[in-house]
DNA sequence: AATGAATGAGAGTTCATTCAT
DNA sequence: GATGAATGAACTCTCATTCAT
């Protein structure tokens, strides 16, 4: 699959996903995306034909990324739920750090901002991005479980309780990272994920 | 303090502060918030000098009247630390779900939203937020000073440690409440809170 | 004559006249002339009536204060007519002069920048302007006689046509140093002037 | 070089020019040239990024215009140098009383207007202006060597010293028809430029 | 007489989107 | 098919001026 097509589409998602984050949804303009991706304006809008559609394929794509990057690397990395939760949280944290070190400011969870700006205006936008998060709880409800196996959860514990607790409490500590412009914040909330994985 | 320069200013604010939550600062205008408030726009410049200025502004007026409205109105209305936890998301769960039943969208949190929207863009608006946040943190570490105090709370529990924690999981609560457009969504990490309380 | 009224429309007279002096008309508004002069904007309403009375207001007292301290303070300064020539320009070269040595740039001559600018929106400036070229040229014409009879001046120069000619090539010299920004262009066309003086 | 593109380019300075000429660089809205231009506003900030920007754009194209209309048709038509600087005045002359005759008033020089309003307030457009009056000084440079050549220019006349004086004398010319909402000031100022010429 | 507060109209500029080549 | 050029609508903000006290 790498057509050319598919190899513009690519580039524009990316940078797509990448100005949403930095900045927000309202505030990229379309011919930023273009500059970045180095491509017409109007090819732009013959791949996806509207800047909400845009939005809801690099929102896509991003997920795409981050459940690789993120969710099942941490996963392969250890077999112990708590390994792995802490490994998504490093993850997380690292990708934070790093941008921030380059004198960035910390930009929190994409999904959570283009959630926050545009959920009340654009119910495309919302859907995408409870999509989202419905997947991340799987892995979380995969961890979940395996913490009542090893016995480090409660035996009453539910997962389908814990899992959008976590979801929870990781959206709460990127937003905590950016309003105070701290990507330790994300850290400091691991704890409290251990907390509820115990139950 | 009802001089007609107070009022017209509280018209303002009252006039941003809902547009901003029930959109999002960007997708306001001036003009919106002008007719909502019926002042002129030259008059609401002459107040509150730009739009930015004029956010910062809501954002202290609306927390202000949380202060008073949601925390300082669940520690009157009982002693227990856990009822008054409890209160504070009852509260603020009321708040959402009398105007979704309204028909509108579930709005989320004015300050997760306009921190999620603004923060990369505007230091001013973050810094504005980050202080709601920090004061919001003192209502919880009363609370859990008090939790220890009556033996619901662990001996060893931080109230440095638990107050932004809880701070965090209400954040993540009202993130949810809007991804999924769902008040409910509020009330179910009430629990998570409590745990957190409890440490 | 130093009743309160007088002395805050001499106030308002003074700022305006700076203020349009070092920026233009159309770039001051009158808030910032309220500002300069210390008054309320209703107040300076009360005394002009129009943004556009206050210029003309302003050219004239303006014109005033170069009659006294440019024009009339050569001619008192020295008998002879080259001296009185170079008088004049040596004084507006020095006001220039001034102001540049504090780091502003150079200003050019009050009446040619408001004609240049006004002059086609608005007539009253315009002849307002025109007066004061007039009456300038009484002057020269007084210097181009005396020059005649200490037998500097050509036999047949005309004092109608000397005195036209001397207001140009000073306007034309403030052009250039406005222009260049250099108030030593002023200066440079004292010889021209002396030309025109000898015919 | 007849491309859309410049086309369009060209329809905006010639309107722009004219407007700014006719007015003044502040009295002139951007949506005037743009109905004059017939063009969108968005399309013209394509093409100029911004007001000033177009002004500076519009004093090169009127510059260009006037070498040639002017300074170099007087040079072609007449190979005496008295000759050529009436020919400038003749021609410039001709200019304004067009426009006069058909109503209008005096406009005076485009670049002496917009350098008198503007060059405090902005260094890019007097500089633009400056760039004129220097260019202009080349032609008189020449005039002024062949005056010496033919022998009507006194001996010691210094090229360098009588161009800066001619275009001072043409702007100043300028000011006064203006002021005096009267094209024939131009052409009275043709003695003194030939005094000059004489040295 | 004097002033703080208000206003309608309009300024320059930018937007997402589409046309025309 | 790809792209440079164009567009209508909307944006934030400012203006000279007047009202109400």
């Amino acid at each position: 699959m790498n057509t050319r097509k598919e190899k513009t589409q690519q580039r524009i998602l990316h940078a797509a996903a990448s100005a949403f984050w930095l900045q927000s949804y309202q505030a990229v303009n379309v011919n930023q995306v273009c500059d970045l991706a180095k491509v017409n304006k109007a090819t732009l809008y013959q791949h996806f034909g509207s800047k909400e559609a845009l939005a809801v394929a690099a929102i896509t794509q991003h997920f795409e990324r981050q459940k690789t990057e993120v969710y099942e690397a941490a996963l392969s990395a250890a077999p112990n739920p708590i390994d792995r939760l802490s490994g998504i949280y490093q993850r997380i944290y690292q990708q934070h750090l790093s941008r921030y070190d380059q004198g960035e400011s910390c930009a929190g969870c994409p999904f959570v901002n283009i959630s926050s700006e545009m959920a009340s205006s654009s119910s495309v936008i919302r859907d995408a991005v409870d999509a989202v998060f419905t997947h991340f709880r799987t892995y979380y409800r995969l961890i979940a479980r395996d913490a009542k196996v090893i016995g480090y959860a409660n035996r009453e514990l539910d997962g389908d309780v814990a899992a959008p607790a976590l979801v929870t409490i990781m959206n709460g500590a990127l937003v905590s990272a950016k309003a105070e412009n701290r990507p330790d914040a994300i850290l400091e909330s691991l704890d409290t994920a251990k907390l509820i994985l115990r139950g």
